[in-house]
DNA sequence: CATGAATGAGCGTTCATTCAT
DNA sequence: CATGAATGAACGCTCATTCAT
């Protein structure tokens, strides 16, 4: 790993923690065990640096749909379920990020991040579109849904999730633990999002 | 209206445009067209100032729940999807706070306000737990789902509609105007979620 | 007592404590039980509050040497010692304005108040002039000391007196308690200075 | 002089003038010729910077009174005619920091600089305690006096002669100029101080 | 490449005072 | 007389960034 990405990592995290605003140069340097000046060095500014750690991580979803959409191999319901699967497994590799992401949307104030994630949004929307269209027209899915809308609950209901460990934690009486997120809480997300997918497009379980 | 909720309405606009951190007092002192001391005067400092912004708004959904799940008039799918409609109600009129909400959420630093939101949420799923289980046992609705989980869908794919405004017109080919939001996208999300839950819950339109 | 000693009463109380500077009009007003705006009004500013508290206070010793100096039934040792055993009573029950003046003169801000000192020590230069002149002529004190400084040692003992109460009483293995300062401590400080008086000016004990 | 050193030394002055608290950190700045910021970056704050200021000047004082006690070439009269020179000469030399005690003093507020005024006090206590002793016993002095009571005249004399300049000078019909204070006024306090000394003490002259 | 010193702007807050009632 | 709202200035401090070495 570069040094710009140990860099990136460790804002990362303190941004998720924190808020973009509420983390100082200061701060990323200390974390980072690097002298104050070299994040403008490397970056050239704190927004940049946000930029860069955008473009580093969206990059690795944009290319994972891009490859189902263009896998023949997969029937309309297997590329519905592995994206899912995928944005999952992503979100709960990188949950520090996920929550940096939700912060710089509910705050549009970073133009140039704002930018950026309409661009992916698009081309997550392009897929969805294809995939339902075809997933509908080939009588697969029962339901006509509006792609965009049906994107909006997917992402809304794992964003959310990030927001609500706590309170499913109590609901169920266990502990909130690394552990717990890891191996439980994210599965049952999973699970929750493969079944609404199910009842929503209106086909049939295939396990 | 008070010259105190005067001041909570332009500093929700501006949290809700720039976020919290952002958002400096000397700019909510000129947005309301008061002495920056008086911020001080009345709320006792920035974060009190939230802190009743909070108070104030969620206070309205709270009661709104309550009265929904002691009306003995209605049937269960008219609980859930009057509790949904409200939600969305609240949600157009107040988008800004709702915005904030999401925010400060994701940068999760303001205690107070994150124990109060964790209470409202409580509440909520309460709710929730209660109306699905009545629901479920009583035959109306088909299938068993978790009221956390979907209780984050629902709440996911509100929030997450107020970041999708964009994607959503862009998708339609329609632009964003503050008019269409109101009486076109809006309606479109109350649909979807209907439609969503329907499906998710197992039971047939009412209508 | 009129309101406006009250309020200079509480107004000697903070500004012992925490000094003029640190003291706010606001703590004035909390603590004398008034609205924060009587005190411009009465007062017309927070400096012109210390100055009359300067004045209520200091008449009283000013009083006191001249009615000494005039009394012609005393002996010249009397009304050293007389002079000393007043000074030393006004500091005891007055403790927090012996402070104020301390510190006034210390950080010699207030124009208007140390003015008003010098005309106050002019005053009991004089004294000490006269009285230290006509013992040293009619042959009671054997020393010829310069008046100025002999009142030097004198207040400045008892300035000091009141910042090493703590050192004192920890070399004598006892508690600061406000009883043992009025009852032990100040006692111990009038033998001490009647005792060094008779060795510095030269005059044997009467007692 | 470090750039550190030139910013007490002017802090030094301002405080000596204005006070603690009546001198902003702009004051400083700007009397320093330095950004307000390197006051933060170079002490952490405000109150760490009179910390360090009392640290730099106290030191010197302690160690030569440790000197003085250690000196076994000494006499007792010597020893207290060796102390009080140097605190004299050290008032003399820095009679801007030696206002700034007395008013830190008058209004005991920064608890750290109290606490540390408080040991340095002890230990000039240790040492009047061991030197009044040994000379009391070896016949030096014929005269029993409480040590903390007899450094409180002491040091009360010293730091009252601060105040009283002025009048000193009006009372002997001089101007007050700074060679003036420099050249005669702390002289004659020097032989005013030694003069007590021996008449409190009891001891004969050695000059 | 890397450092620590330095900068200027801005932060939230508190101040003494005044105004309208 | 008395109040609470309001003012403008100043406070100590921290910020992102840049400079000199």
């Amino acid at each position: 790993m570069t040094k710009k990405e140990h860099i990136l990592e460790k804002a990362e995290e303190l941004f998720s923690e924190k808020g973009f605003d509420a983390t100082s140069v200061r701060d990323i340097s200390k974390a980072a065990g690097i002298n104050i000046a070299m994040i403008s060095y490397y970056f050239g500014s704190k927004e940049k640096l946000m930029e860069e750690l955008f473009k580093m991580r969206m990059s690795a979803g944009l290319v994972s749909v891009k490859e189902i959409a263009e896998n023949t191999d997969l029937t309309t319901v297997e590329k519905i379920e592995k994206a899912l699967t995928g944005y999952i497994e992503r979100v709960k590799t990188h949950k520090s990020f996920y929550r940096v992401i939700l912060a710089e949307q509910a705050t549009n104030k970073n133009k140039s991040v704002i930018r950026f994630l309409g661009k992916s949004k698009e081309s997550y929307a392009q897929f969805f579109e294809t995939v339902l269209a075809e997933g509908y027209e080939s009588g697969s899915f029962k339901h006509k849904v509006d792609p965009v809308l049906f994107m909006t609950t997917i992402t809304g209901t794992i964003m959310q999730s990030l927001l609500n460990k706590q309170l499913y934690a109590t609901h169920h009486g266990v502990k909130v633990t690394e552990e717990w997120i890891r191996d439980v809480y994210f599965d049952k997300i999973k699970e929750h999002l493969k079944s609404i997918t199910r009842n929503i497009l209106g086909y049939e379980s295939n396990s």
